[in-house]
DNA sequence: AATGAATGAGGGTTCATTCAT
DNA sequence: CATGAATGAACCCTCATTCAT
């Protein structure tokens, strides 16, 4: 609009270079995953990650300070990611609590989620998480809303009828299985893919909550 | 004059030579485990193994041409520990399918398995299994024996009273949790250690096979 | 509105680094042959060369991708500077034909070609060519072009009145006696030094083509 | 003739063993001079040395202290080779000195001497000279006999004619076109072999004695 | 005497980071 | 602000030598 002041507003000069700057990082970020999850994070460079983003090497210094804290920005836009994927997806589930216990699940095997790239992404954090504790804390407070509201729509069905399980241990398992089933997608060999791992997702809920199998089967909203 | 002395001397030698050589690769093997379980696979140098197997650091290129090759040795000892386990545990069940199943699950939890160290170990190279096809082409042997026995054996329990999956799709989901539970090793934070784990795997049978929860549940054996 | 300015300014930039370029690789270049000249190319090491541009080690690879490629590059500049003297002395040489002949000689005898330590240089390449194919390759070319010319010079003498050689003989017994002149250099016990032997390479001259023999011997012009 | 003798008498032996062991060290002399004439000296390790000469290793440290020091081994047995040529030859050619002369030369280019891969040790080491004065050290006996030799053998001869040069001239002429002769046997790519080399280091000797030419010329010896 | 397993110093190369432009 | 040239530490690997067998 005052395209002649924008060279001279502090402000508005502040708010263009912020958005630029939020930009390139972003681009770094979305670079360093598909890196990460081509090469994997041993031979991930920051040429690697500088050339597919097609900025210099040296940018990835400037708006990260380094490599790893780079990858830790990756860690923790792939945990956003996801929390913001079923914080979207819950209130249209409706008020069902079987059906927002499935469409919780069911964002693991989002289209936008459940990519093998993006799982060997994942696993590539969670193999090294041992030896750098930042990559667990990144997660540490995602993990810990996320397990929160599993546990929380787990609580709300009937565990009758089959192991009669808490909500606790029944939330754990749930996750469980759909960290392992993501694992399918890098190891497997008998050619399990996206939607056959959602029906065994949704098959694993029915085997915790037979009372509600019928809601977690039916397929009126696909994956 | 006892030429059968002579050649027994020769073949001596050769065997203790063997021996020695098979001595110290399993040397590297466990030093190399104990390296990547601390460090991780990214930053477990030639010379950190050397140093803890209290070898050269040559000695690693003399035996197994790379440090590459020497990673891909111990993802295969691992592979074949855990068939191991389950080999020599499944005859000690018994006849009962249920008992046979849980012993099966029971090996994941086993403290010669499960420990964190070792787990970190799996998801390490589970972590970098995209990126280096070779790893995979190592498990992939093992988890094709590995899948079909769970399948066989979750053929031969009556899966009505729950999900009533058919056992392909169990015995996926059965893996699957027992390797999505390993990863509370690495990542919880909610204290879940081996023992609460295994409670879990057997919680997951039970609801998959509700007909059998009592065999599944009871701590007859511990784990 | 200067848009000539603009990109003038952009070329400058990349003008001046690619010049900053050339000269960094000249250095390299310039050191390596001091290093193959006083080491051997055996003993010649990254460090060794990098030390003496006083550049980095990991220039090398920068600039020349690899050791080898550095050192081809020193046998390029060695080839391009030897074309690069005898095309600069014919011309000056004026018509005679002996005279051009005794010019294109003498050149093995500049005192910018025929020092010790360059000498060394090209024989160092040549032990190694047998083994590294490629070296020759660096040189066919320029060999090429140098025998075409050396015969070229012979063909306008006249033979007769000694050996009555034809020009393409001649020309490669001038050149293999200065080749064989210059180990002298490196394995001579008696002292011969360059001014000796370009005596001897226009006593060659003067063996072959007896009826130019003035003009061969005449010292008008030095070395 | 007295096997009972030979593990007692010390002198048997010992003589026995000292056959044994100049055996051997002739076939490492022989193996390295075939993996240098192939790999080059850069190239050529102890192990490539040990596997043709079907030995092991450690013997090249037994025999020869070092690799070094095998390698002026080497370098010694070519010398003597080609001195021990030119000795058994000079002896059947008779008194003519021209025919003398040619002798001499022509094993330059004896079927025995000129190899390719011969010739590409000679400048191996050549190529080294500067940087290991030992190389020059082994050969400067060998050279100053020859060098002397040649000169007498050029001083029996009438030099009138041509360039009518002193003996010295022409025996450093001489034996410089013989090695730059050599080199187009590494380096050349007009297929100049053997033969066609012979009858030019026969033309320079023509040159440098036309009184001589049919003599040298003469192809009745061959060569 | 002969072997070849073991060593470890030293090599070339890679690459994260810095900083002048 | 963005670049990419320059650095040099650290990596893996090679290989001459040693020495127990």
């Amino acid at each position: 609009m005052q395209p002649s002041l924008t060279s001279s507003t502090s402000l508005a000069t502040s708010d263009a270079r912020l958005q630029r700057r939020v930009r390139r990082e972003e681009q770094l970020i979305e670079a360093a995953l598909e890196c990460i999850g081509t090469l994997g994070l041993r031979d991930t460079t920051v040429q690697d990650v500088a050339a597919r983003a097609e900025m210099a090497a040296g940018s990835i210094s400037q708006y990260f300070d380094s490599k790893e804290h780079l990858f830790t920005a990756v860690l923790r836009t792939l945990s956003e990611e996801f929390e913001a994927t079923w914080r979207a997806r819950l209130p249209a589930a409706g008020d069902d609590a079987a059906i927002r216990l499935r469409s919780f699940v069911d964002c693991y095997f989002d289209s936008s989620i459940c990519q093998r790239k993006k799982v060997a992404v994942w696993f590539a954090f969670w193999g090294e998480v041992k030896a750098r504790p930042q990559y667990r804390d990144v997660c540490a407070g995602y993990d810990q809303v996320h397990d929160r509201m599993l546990e929380e729509l787990c609580g709300a069905l009937d565990p009758e009828g089959g192991a009669a399980l808490d909500a606790r241990s029944a939330a754990k398992l749930i996750a469980s299985a759909c960290h392992g089933l993501w694992l399918e997608l890098l190891t497997g060999t008998d050619g399990l893919r996206r939607p056959q791992l959602a029906v065994l997702a949704r098959a694993q809920l029915a085997a915790l909550y037979p009372r509600h199998a019928a809601q977690f089967t039916a397929n009126e909203h696909g994956v």
